[in-house]
DNA sequence: GTCTATACAACGATAGAC
DNA sequence: GTCTATCGTTGTATAGAC
């Protein structure tokens, strides 16, 4: 697989069908379960894909979105998430987590969050890498604007109830959440994250 | 396994080792999962089993017990959780939640509830048998007490903030939260839980 | 001709060696 | 503190598809 340091790589279109996308996707799947994150560089994957590490920008945004798509498989960008999130007002940041989280993931039918429960539950180094990832590139970025104190510990008590509520909702589908509209739901867990974020908590 | 229906059983305590616990065990497990908590009689467990129904009442408490340690794995007597609940004043049931939730999963190193985890996210069946059983013999009984309306709407959201709990302590092991003591958590999540219970959430 | 996938060069940031 | 290596990212020119 993938043809790496061949000498010269040509440069312009490819003649061939365009698998650069996917070669990326199927490197960097096997680059990031074996380094982490952090270890797995971007020039790195763009080599095994046998492609330019300009590449990576180009398809996927950046490094981050490339991991979302590879080893995540979210159906959506973080850096997008980030910048939602980054521009809510401090005092209904609970009600944009919330409904941000639950229109993303409605949007893709929950066999995707269940099949990311079950990478986490089984595999140690995907939930290794979720944690990083997440609270480097998500959370802290996040938290660290509303957040008074305590930002770690605030952070992971949004993550028990953002994960939960995909449990519940995708995985395990209790009723009456399962089928439950969007405002409903928001408004009984947005108070709960409004919380967390910036209420108290000792 | 499991030596089934052999003609005659002998009545009095058996020759050999005590594997009756161990037989019951393994036959409800077969049998909860091919006809679900309600489909499956203590009879026909225990048939299958080759000992008595009785068998089941002594060693597992009854039928909720044995499904309990059978299929879900847990490390503690779901009836025996449903009273410490029921006994909390009503002030108060969110504290005694996630305090009870925590000591007893704490106790068992949080492997339990991963493969629980697991196994939900990886089989159909098991989620359903996990939400039914749940439902009738835990939330039912604790929520009726307590709970002013939208009894099954608050079980699920209490489910949503629990289950997260462990996703993130046990499974993903987030930190701080996953080395967090018990008296710093509950006091974050405790409030949560007592609004899902007995306060505002429309 | 236009569009786009591609490669290469270079920039700012960062971490470690000395 | 300085130097160096390497990282992620950006700008730009080019080759091929349409």
């Amino acid at each position: 697989m993938t043809e790496k340091t061949t000498g010269v790589r040509r440069r312009g279109r490819r003649p061939g069908g365009t698998d650069t996308r996917e070669a990326l996707v199927n490197a960097a799947r096997e680059v990031f379960i074996e380094l982490g994150y952090d270890g797995a560089t971007v020039r790195a994957i763009a080599a095994r894909a046998g492609v330019d590490a300009a590449m990576v920008n180009h398809w996927f945004g950046g490094k981050e979105g490339l991991f979302g798509e590879a080893v995540l498989k979210l159906p959506f960008n973080p850096q997008e998430i980030v910048e939602i999130l980054i521009a809510a007002p401090a005092d209904d940041v609970g009600q944009t987590i919330v409904r941000t989280f639950l229109t993303r993931w409605d949007a893709t039918g929950g066999g995707v969050f269940t099949a990311l429960i079950r990478s986490v539950a089984s595999h140690e180094e995907a939930a290794s890498m979720l944690r990083d990832f997440f609270f480097k590139h998500v959370f802290k970025l996040v938290i660290g604007k509303f957040a008074p104190d305590d930002n770690d510990f605030r952070a992971t008590l949004i993550a028990t109830q953002l994960v939960g509520l995909g449990m519940i909702r995708y995985v395990a589908r209790f009723e009456p959440l399962a089928s439950a509209d969007i405002d409903r739901i928001a408004a009984a867990i947005a108070p709960t994250l409004q919380r967390y974020v910036t209420g108290e908590i000792t």
